[in-house]
DNA sequence: ACGTTATATCGATTTTTTTCAATATGTTGA
DNA sequence: TCAACATATTGAAAAAAATCGATATAACGT
């Protein structure tokens, strides 16, 4: 029931995740496969702790996959998680969903074309 | 050929606006069809000013389409941009992208599982 | 023309995000 | 154990985004 706003959540979190210019060119980069994080870094202009920072939102978005290979630290987009992004996005413009509230703010949603008598609101 | 840049940042912009918690919400009530600002306005503990300024973000991103209706200003979801986005999206996880460099840290990519020989970068 | 209503813009402030230098942690090979 | 390397964390500063009150603009009815 709630587990519906936790969802939702989850879902900003991706969505703030992909919503840097970096972080979503990084994740384009990982669609070609993983890489560790030295990798990463070469194709930027940005420091090493940016970079590790940039790495914590993405996996902390759960869009992205590390394990510790040795000294490196290997960075994996995850398909699945992606896919359950989009899924959701797809979602959204279907009327099954009726999130919130609804009110009219003068009678009917297309009678406002025509709005000989206007509705007061108290 | 930089159209790709361009396509780049619009759908930057589009994820930009999706990844605020309410323009979310907004974009899921419009999902139920158009609304005025007005309604929006009365599902949310906002002022009119800042509603204003995430419609102006969500119509400058082109998920939002807006028409004015006599005093009312009404607002409805561009299923095409936002499919778009959602396209966009989904071909990310496909190797057919390869945006930008890639460099390798260590010889191959699961090479680095048993890394008997480091391969030092000048 | 005027008053009312709906929305937009402006200016300033608060909040959040991004960034980096310095430093810490963890791993490996000698 | 220690030096070297890869990555993470910390603390502070800069940049960007969100918010609001005041005010402007636009449309309508009278």
């Amino acid at each position: 029931m709630d587990e519906n706003v936790t969802k939702i959540s989850q879902h900003l979190l991706k969505l703030k995740a992909l919503s840097d210019e970096t972080r979503l060119d990084i994740i384009s980069l990982l669609a070609n496969g993983p890489l560790c994080a030295c990798d990463i870094l070469e194709s930027f202009k940005i420091t090493q702790p940016t970079l590790s920072y940039h790495m914590k939102m993405l996996t902390g978005s759960n869009l992205v996959d590390s394990v510790r290979k040795g000294k490196w630290m290997h960075y994996s987009l995850n398909q699945a998680e992606f896919s359950g992004l989009i899924d959701y996005l797809g979602r959204i413009p279907k009327p099954e969903n009726r999130p919130v509230v609804r009110s009219s703010c003068c009678g009917g949603m297309d009678s406002c074309d025509s709005q000989a008598e206007q509705v007061e609101k108290p």
